[in-house]
DNA sequence: ATCACTTCTTGACCTACATCAATGCACAAT
DNA sequence: ATTGTGCATTGATGTAGGTCAAGAAGTGAT
């Protein structure tokens, strides 16, 4: 671990660490706040592929000289220590690369298989507190559908209890 | 790795390697052959999670007591090598586990983003051997679509060229 | 207080894909 | 040869969620 540079940056709301399309691979380790990652697609629109509160990490994947595809910003001032290099050499084990996954495989399974509202329904669950946290359209990105379809599919739900 | 289970066992083609629900986690390597790994939903309809050709490693992600989400079965007779432990005591080392995360990012990015034909045209190029071996449904399946509108979209695109 | 800016909501309409049902087709078993 | 079984295709119709446009309500800056 002894070539890691690490460094400790402070990121105010809105600011981006990291565009699509760039090559250094950086780690985000988040202490205090709220990042996210999220591509772009040809229309212009964004999705959310991962909300990091504290503690999580956060980083595209993207592998040696292939550009990456996320976009990393601060949804809150956050604090962040920042590795330069990939993850093959983070302090993260194995354990941590094993939960990512995990997130993932449930993440693809409910984008195949789940309807809106059952998406939304298991977020809310999943993550009671990130919902506190960011306005409803970066919800709605996260899963997949419109800020509107969300606010119609909130309303439906809150009818139904 | 002393305490690793090495079995090697052959699967015939449809053979079911584990089920949904079990807790026991195995993990598969494929030798030779093609297996797949899906969800059912709550309509029983089958999602493939991942295929795995030769060299590939295929497991329900699923941590300690918490049952499996996924099936997995052999799409051809297949020779596997079994391991009776979960990731952590793997030889998969750090790099493939990463592979792997990479894949599902463009995964859950491509379901979020890209329209079904996007997501076929991707499929194609990324897994050309793939689509030679097994059935347009299963890719439908793999696509989040349904075979019907499979048939439809490859007509279109062979109609535009 | 007002303006600008953003978020959320609501309505009208649209479209990609699903569903259901029928048909054709290949291949295996008898 | 024929019957079955699974897969692909096609047509008719349904629907979840998208798009576009217009308000309403909150929030911050001047």
């Amino acid at each position: 671990n002894r070539n890691i540079k690490l460094k400790t940056i402070n990121a105010t709301k809105g600011q981006i660490l990291q565009r699509s399309g760039e090559l250094n691979t950086k780690v985000f380790t988040v202490e205090s706040g709220l990042l996210r990652s999220y591509s772009i697609d040809n229309k212009g629109k964004e999705h959310i592929y991962m909300f990091a509160p504290e503690n999580w990490i956060i980083a595209d994947n993207c592998e040696g000289d292939i550009p990456c595809d996320l976009y990393i910003d601060a949804i809150e001032d956050s604090t962040i220590t920042v590795t330069e290099k990939d993850f093959t050499k983070l302090t993260s084990d194995r354990k941590s690369l094993i939960k990512r996954i995990n997130v993932l495989q449930k993440r693809v399974i409910m984008l195949m298989s789940s309807s809106a509202v059952e998406r939304y329904q298991h977020f809310v669950e999943t993550y009671p507190d990130i919902i506190q946290r960011v306005p409803q359209r970066m919800i709605a990105s996260y899963l997949g559908i419109t800020p509107e379809a969300l606010s119609r599919l909130r309303k439906e739900i809150s009818k139904n209890k």
